[in-house]
DNA sequence: ACGGCCGATAGAACTTATTC
DNA sequence: GAATAAGTTCTATCGGCCGT
């Protein structure tokens, strides 16, 4: 019969182990979230195994012994007893995508982005079900909240990871996990897998979507991270107790997988950062509660001489080098700078084509603000789901079309690829006018021959970085087919500020939906 | 002000891993 | 297996911090 899967609570406990004595579990009889909220060390299923840190979460199938060994004094973790229910699809849940739904909560370590902590709601619940005094009904209705919101903040998994690993180099990765402390080549991994070195690198790569050096790095950094943050270490210490033949080669690993020099990463909460970019990252720094030494758009905009770029960029680097920033974070537009920024602090440039919720992300993991950016996303999802419905009733199916004047164009705003576009058209649902791009960031027109708009609201960026845009503005609002048009005619032009801007951060995109809801 | 220590960085030389 | 790419070690140098 055609089933699907529904997870379903039993019961709830919160577990403290103290010590640092590996532990033996029973094998469970049945499945389990484990969720850890305090603690370190390396985690033992059957023969694969995962490192321990706060915010990690596993789906432990029933009948597998766990081997737990801390190396940390103290670990904490919630354990959630599962029952699985196959119900028939066309019974109980007709047509739900459940099962697919359900996919990345497969068996293993579920890897959650940094920002995504489950920690409120399964404390929420928890306490549910210890106090007794919330029904079955409300608890089972929290619990399949808890598994939506996993769902949505687990990292999607490389198709090549999810296939059960190859016999052959399973022993080769436990042997990583329990021996990256040493000096570990290839060669030796290669035998213990049974492939010459040639062969295993090339199936390593095949299976895990990642070259075997890299793999044992990446654990080697992060056991160095955790070891970082506990303070009482130098780095020559973290660099010898991961694995790191010398500190030297340490320091520049770490700078490259983390983005910045272990001492700064030990010292991230406090320094003083610099901020250039266009795209406002002084704003998302401020979100995280992190207030910027410096902040500039040091970009040359198409309007702009080579001499009069170069001047102000000058003007810049004086400016920013007083402010003596501890570390510069630029985005990509930024790059060719890269070297005159580094010769004031350290500078961390952030790649081409991360959405907005990657960047702040990223950022926050830079300077430890992880929680603060989980803060935010959850606030920004609560508000996203009360201004949807306001604005839907509002605006219902009424078209929406944003644009801005730049380099002398008539700028339309596409409904993908910008931050901005996203909010707007597919997380609050506005229905697009007749000339915004479905698949495109935008569209430019000529100010002497531009298209009807078709739209029945036109919301206009009144916030020009040229004075002759806004003069090239003013001229298209006097013509005739300007005025022609349905949004001018019935009143239902908006002048929306810097929105383009804003977009890219949590509080940018909270104060758009308050001058939408204002608009109501 | 000075020296000692620590850590970051860069370049050269060499070794090992990965790809072809 | 060879060619190429990436990792690793070592050295020199610089700057910050601390105690004298």
């Amino acid at each position: 019969m055609n089933t699907t899967p529904l997870l379903l609570l039993s019961s709830v406990f919160r577990r403290q182990y103290a010590g640092r004595e590996p532990r033996s579990f029973a094998p469970l009889p049945a499945p389990a979230f484990l969720y850890i909220t305090q603690g370190a060390g390396l985690l033992r299923r059957g023969d694969s195994s995962d490192p321990i840190e706060p915010n990690r979460l596993w789906l432990l199938e029933p009948g597998l012994p766990v081997r737990v060994e801390p190396h940390a004094d103290l670990l904490v973790c919630y354990i959630l007893f599962l029952r699985r229910l196959d119900v028939s699809k066309a019974g109980v849940l007709p047509g739900s995508g459940l099962s697919r739904a359900l996919r990345p909560l497969a068996p293993g370590a579920i890897p959650l982005y940094p920002d995504a902590a489950p920690l409120e709601r399964v404390e929420a619940l928890y306490d549910a079900y210890r106090s007794g005094a919330t029904s079955a009904f409300v608890r089972n209705a929290m619990f399949q909240e808890l598994v939506h919101f996993l769902v949505r903040h687990s990292v999607p998994r490389p198709e090549a990871d999810r296939q059960p690993t190859a016999k052959g180099i399973s022993p080769s990765i436990d042997y990583m996990h329990a021996h990256y402390s040493r000096k570990l080549t290839l060669e030796t991994l290669s035998e213990i897998a049974g492939f010459t070195p040639t062969s295993y690198s090339r199936e390593f790569k095949r299976l895990k979507g990642t070259s075997p050096i890299d793999y044992l790095n990446s654990l080697r950094i992060a056991h160095a991270k955790s070891m970082l943050l506990e303070k009482n270490h130098t780095v020559k210490e973290v660099s010898a107790a991961s694995g790191f033949g010398n500190e030297f080669y340490f320091s520049r690993m770490f700078k490259r997988h983390v983005g910045i020099s272990p001492t700064m990463y030990m010292n991230r909460k406090n320094i003083r950062v610099a901020a250039v970019s266009c795209l406002r990252f002084h704003d998302i720094l401020q979100s995280l509660g992190v207030h910027p030494v410096y902040a500039a758009n040091c970009h040359q905009t198409k309007t702009m001489s080579k001499e009069e770029h170069e001047q102000q960029l000058g003007e810049h680097l004086d400016r920013m080098r007083e402010t003596e920033p501890e570390l510069i974070i630029a985005d990509h537009y930024h790059l060719p700078y890269k070297d005159r920024f580094s010769r004031i602090a350290p500078t961390h440039i952030l790649d081409y084509g991360m959405d907005w919720r990657t960047v702040t992300r990223h950022i926050a993991a830079l300077l430890g603000r992880e929680r603060e950016a989980a803060h935010n996303m959850r606030q920004l999802e609560r508000k996203l789901g009360e201004a949807k419905p306001m604005l839907n009733r509002r605006f219902g199916d009424q078209t929406v079309t944003m644009m801005r004047v730049v380099h002398k164009l008539i700028r339309i705003q596409g409904a993908g690829y910008h931050p901005l576009n996203e909010l707007i058209y597919a997380e609050l649902g506005f229905k697009p006018g007749f000339c915004v791009p479905a698949n495109g960031m935008n569209v430019e027109f000529s100010p002497d021959k531009y298209p009807n708009l078709g739209t029945d609201h036109l919301w206009i960026q009144d916030h020009f970085y040229d004075p002759e845009d806004e003069a090239v503005f003013r001229r298209i609002q006097a013509t005739d087919e300007w005025h022609s048009m349905k949004a001018v005619r019935s009143g239902n032009v908006r002048y929306i500020g810097n929105w383009f801007g804003m977009g890219w951060s949590t509080t940018g995109r909270m104060r758009i939906m308050d001058d939408l809801l204002k608009m109501t």
